[in-house]
DNA sequence: GTCTATACACCGATAGAC
DNA sequence: GTCTATCGGTGTATAGAC
């Protein structure tokens, strides 16, 4: 039912987000909906609790990798769509409890990669000047990657590209400065520029 | 009317965009609006397309100024509030013609973003090297700084503070080093770190 | 231009049978 | 747990008078 109210959510946007259309999705009456959620905000709740347990397991498993900060970037760039995301943030401006949640989750996230780029900036104490741009401090990096994660996915989503090759290929040098036992360096796909 | 009409997207959100809730507003009877705009989608794509307007002026004001790049920076962060992005966002998710018009106006923005950076760094080539993070491409530079601005505006707007510090004083330092004929050396009032 | 009247669909939520 | 029945409210949109 959670995973309805996601699809639904992605597909259509939360203005669509509707008890019956939740319960057409599932082969349910509508009524249902409000036996297992008291009213729709508790269901939205619940909806991105779970999608934020998700990505936390993701990430926690991104850890445990032989590159961790590489997989950490992969995890950030494959993250659910643009548009489920766009979603919830619209409705965390008006969701008291949505908006804690949204809030706890970002910082809980962020914390666990300042760890891991910290971990990776001590095991790299060599030659710290040719990091170029990656020679920030953790919480600095980490708050960048993350924007321009999102920033990438958001701007695709709709269409725009102008100069998102040029960040792809700036993140791949800085996580291969930072992380240098070099995971396959594949050939990079030029896309065009706009 | 468009005034009212973004009122209610900033303030309500868009599922609460109602032709009934923009003519209350202004203190007009429902059915009017449909006599200025055929559908609530054409509305919806006028409301951007004014919002978009007068972001590009101020834009094209900031540019006119003797530091450009600190102007262009102030517009970034003081943008139209993080809501009303959020709901535009959401909304070009599901609407091919407010789509077109988002990912043109990003576009727009970017590249007189990037001919300013040009132009500064052209005024600037001496002692390339002491740019520190700021001696990336002016493409690339400027799509990190509109991420971060609009993550910043982003999180504020949902109560994360986590980086925001720190940010603030690399985009600062940054710019002094891109413009050094320093407009007023403000003191920073460092905010709590969490 | 602005109004009245109106059609018709969908919404969240409750009560109560099975 | 899932259903039927039902409430009052709100939505987009059209037709037509003034």
């Amino acid at each position: 039912m959670l995973e309805a109210a996601e699809a639904v959510l992605r597909e259509e946007g939360y203005a669509m987000l509707t008890s019956r259309r939740i319960a057409n999705r599932i082969g349910v009456k509508q009524q249902l909906v409000f036996y297992y959620f008291r009213t729709m905000d508790d269901l939205i709740v619940s909806a991105f609790r779970a999608l934020a347990k998700r990505e936390l397991e993701r990430l926690v498993g991104a850890l445990q990798s032989e590159h961790p900060l590489h997989e950490i970037w992969s995890v950030c760039i494959n993250t659910g769509d643009a548009r489920l995301i766009a979603e919830f943030m619209a409705l965390a401006h008006r969701n008291e409890r949505l908006r804690t949640e949204v809030s706890e989750h970002i910082e809980r996230m962020r914390c666990i990669h300042v760890e891991a780029l910290a971990g990776a900036a001590k095991r790299n104490k060599t030659k710290k000047k040719d990091l170029g741009p990656a020679a920030l401090s953790p919480l600095a990096l980490s708050f960048l990657a993350t924007s321009a994660a999102l920033a990438l996915t958001r701007e695709s989503a709709i269409g725009v590209a102008m100069g998102h090759a040029e960040i792809q290929d700036l993140i791949g040098q800085s996580l291969a400065a930072l992380e240098p036992d070099r995971p396959a360096p594949k050939p990079r796909s030029r896309s065009r520029r706009t």
